[in-house]
DNA sequence: CGCTTTTTTGAGTATACGCTCTATTTTGAG
DNA sequence: CTCAAAATAGAGCGTATACTCAAAAAAGCG
């Protein structure tokens, strides 16, 4: 079904306004009237452009999960600086897909479990990821370095579940000092 | 308004049904009508020794917070080891409260202003407790000590994040591999 | 037992939700 | 310009949920 153009636009607004409640609001929050309402469209539209509602909370949390990653080759992100770094910019850069991204993995990604594995498999990606990088850096052994790559994750993700409950933490700063301990 | 025995029994009943709804089904599964099949009871009935759906739940929220404090009548007695073990003691005897617990972190799971304000709040106390425990073990001041507490429970919710993605993780080992730095 | 208070019942209410359907307007390719 | 396809509005449906209320039953004190 090809369409026209606004009906793009169309699409485009209600993945926006679904974004933005996701992150606010929460999955509870996202509610079909309230992604109607801040799209400024009326029921009949949604449903000529999605199937359902979970179908475009699907698309947004997805979304969200790939851009927790946006190297995933890992071409030119192999030390522990650069990956730290990456990670600090994906929480300061997106914190709406962030938000959504730790809801969603804290939350359960609605009962999906292609999604649920897709999260897993992504922090299982960058937990080895990491434990590679700390390993060619400090020459320890698998086991141990894998152990420090889980503890250095983990305490970023709880800084950066400080930082969004509040926004004058200095999330940078102190993922910069637990990296460099 | 003084009880009859059967009205207490009732109520306990009612406590139970929650209690064990909330641990399997979680908040989305904990329905009113849910929690009244489990007790054997009518909503009549719930209405006359309940305010609200919300009030039961969070009586068992705040039964099960209260119930991993280490010292609840004294502050001033507790170690860190003591404490990160109430931690760890409250991450893996109660997994579905401690979702409740970083959902309301991460912010939008849960539109129960109470409740929120409720682990909130609890989050508060821990984050002092154990400053005060790395004070007194330490000797640090007391802003230092406030941030290394605020840095390991950081990490201890990052793990309990990652235990939560993945249950062959072992969150209790990691933790005190965190504890003992 | 008599009498007040408490407890229980369950049909009924109000509301919110996701979603459907038809009529109408708008779009844009030929 | 024409006209089929696409987009839109919005009333309305079915269902689930938390909650109410009046009447009947049970409890317990004297």
């Amino acid at each position: 079904m090809a369409r026209y153009r606004p009906g793009l636009q169309t699409r485009d607004r209600i993945l926006e306004s679904t974004r933005w409640l996701l992150a606010r609001a929460g999955l509870d929050g996202t509610t079909l009237a309230a992604i109607l309402d801040r799209a400024k469209v009326r029921s009949g539209s949604f449903y000529n452009l999605f199937d359902s509602k979970d179908e475009v909370i699907l698309t947004v949390i997805k979304e969200a999960i790939n851009a927790v990653d946006p190297h995933p080759d890992g071409v030119g992100k192999d030390t522990v600086e650069e990956l730290v770094g990456a990670y600090i910019e994906f929480i300061t850069g997106q914190p709406t897909l962030a938000k959504i991204y730790l809801q969603t993995a804290v939350g359960g990604a609605m009962n999906d479990e292609a999604l649920a594995h897709r999260v897993l498999s992504h922090h299982q990606t960058r937990v080895s990821r990491l434990a590679d990088a700390i390993r060619r850096k400090t020459g320890t052994t698998k086991a141990k370095s894998q152990t420090e790559a889980e503890l250095l994750l983990a305490g970023l993700n709880g800084l950066a579940f400080h930082w969004l409950l509040d926004p004058s933490f200095d999330f940078a700063a102190r993922a910069r000092d637990l990296a460099s301990r």
